[in-house]
DNA sequence: TAGATCATTCACATTATGAAAACAATTATT
DNA sequence: AATAATTGTTTTCATAATGTGAATGATCTA
């Protein structure tokens, strides 16, 4: 999951995907522009940039350098391997209809959670959509913890040395020890709750989704705001239909997994 | 556009790349795999590995790495830039749909032809979409001649001579001068047909799209096997049609340039 | 013409590489 | 269960490649 840090690291390559980044979450940068937030010289950049481009994760245009469209084929080969498909979101949108509150299907790894699939991450702008935002902590979000909850103590302290406790919100838990016992209070619940630990006002419920071989592949939330779901309806009405979509879900990653070593 | 090779190249990050996209195109390689396909040393391959890993484009799952979802957000985010949307989309599909044959919208980038959407492309097998094939020569498609025709002979030969002139069917014009032929025949016309040059028994018409600034995006094409749609036929019948489709997609992608400036 | 920005060159300090070896962990064989 | 074989990973260190920062072009723009 999480690399003990040994071994070599190659600072070349760190740069370079340093570089991809920043012109990906910035849509373009200049040479200029890049100078001024990579710690290296120029010169170095425009190395960088030369073998950006040459690899075709780069085009420029303009004296502008964006990001390729190749790139994006490239995730989506990625994307295949993960589940993505129709079959997923029509579980996730049917949790979000029958609780008439946002859902979302998140993916485990190195440590966070990454939006997959979500009835409110994505937004309408231009006809482009925009996520809100991809990556969540697990210390203060409902999905996390009830992650958490399911790992083995040395693997938690592992992702909390390596992300820390960030407050996110007036009432996120950022002492260790206050997680550990929020954690020990799910216990061998299977979902866990989430109350304005992220967002102020946010309340929600999660639970993880395990894939074909029981390893945990994500999680899946239900959720809003605390004024029309109370805590108490969290556990009372969300928490069967929230295991229900887990378990469809599980069960969807089984059958494929069968299918597709059986040839 | 195809850059002029001159500046240092970073070996290290060619060879991390190089490293990603064997793991990418094998879905998922071994150690032992990768020091079969790569030229480099195991322990040097090891110190790519590791910083792909701590850069979260790869996961470890019993000894075999693989791509991450992270690397599937960042495509999607790459994706933003470009025209993917559902009205793109329904163009395409509306072309494929009144000619009763195969339509496909590519992106034009460093000298290839990327497929962006298509009504053939995709093909559905075990829930996953299975995407044939993502890239395609200039020189033996009805898209790619039809840009080509449009360029200056100082970039249609770097084009050239960067990816040469591969015989991918029986018919395709590997000599040069035959295709500048052929590129001439086109002259102001703003389509260009291809006879199996592509495959065998395929023939179609296609038409370069440009963006708001007049550059050349990409390309739209549509054809069919030869026993349903013969050559004169394409011109008779398809290319008002054709035509008609790139002249919308055109206005669609000035209306969201002129929307995403005017704030 | 001057002032930007983009891009390459150079010599020297720093970092990466390859090959062999060692170790760890897993798997296969006896 | 013990041993051998295989695979994954890190060390070591001489050699090769990259990073640096200043200088120099090369464009473009005002």
């Amino acid at each position: 999951m999480i690399r003990n840090i040994t071994g070599r690291q190659l600072k070349t390559t760190e740069t370079s995907l340093e570089i991809l980044r920043n012109i990906l979450e910035h849509d373009g940068l200049t040479l200029n522009d890049l100078d001024g937030m990579v710690n290296s010289s120029k010169s170095s950049i425009c190395s960088h940039l030369n073998t950006l481009m040459d690899n075709r994760y780069l085009v420029k245009e303009d004296g502008t350098y964006h990001v390729s469209f190749r790139l994006a084929l490239l995730g989506k080969r990625a994307e295949q391997r993960y589940p993505t498909g129709d079959d997923v979101k029509e579980i996730i949108d049917q949790l979000a209809h029958t609780t008439g509150q946002e859902a979302n299907f998140t993916i485990f790894e190195h440590g966070r959670l990454l939006a997959c699939y979500g009835t409110s991450t994505d937004e309408n702008r231009n006809g482009m959509t925009v996520r809100y935002r991809s990556e969540y902590h697990l210390h203060n979000t409902a999905a996390g913890k009830a992650i958490l909850a399911e790992l083995d103590r040395d693997e938690v302290e592992m992702i909390l040395d390596y992300w820390g406790l960030p407050q996110e919100s007036e009432e996120t838990i950022t002492d260790r020890d206050r997680l550990f016992d929020a954690l020990n209070e799910i216990g061998s619940q299977r979902y866990a709750l989430v109350d304005e630990e992220f967002a102020p006002g946010l309340v929600a419920i999660g639970a993880p989704v395990h894939g074909a071989d029981e390893e945990i592949l994500g999680a899946v939330s239900v959720g809003g705001p605390k004024y029309q779901v109370d805590i108490a309806r969290l556990e009372r009405e969300f928490a069967d239909k929230l295991l229900t979509a887990t378990a469809e879900l599980e069960s969807l990653l089984k059958s494929k997994a069968s299918i597709s070593t059986e040839r």
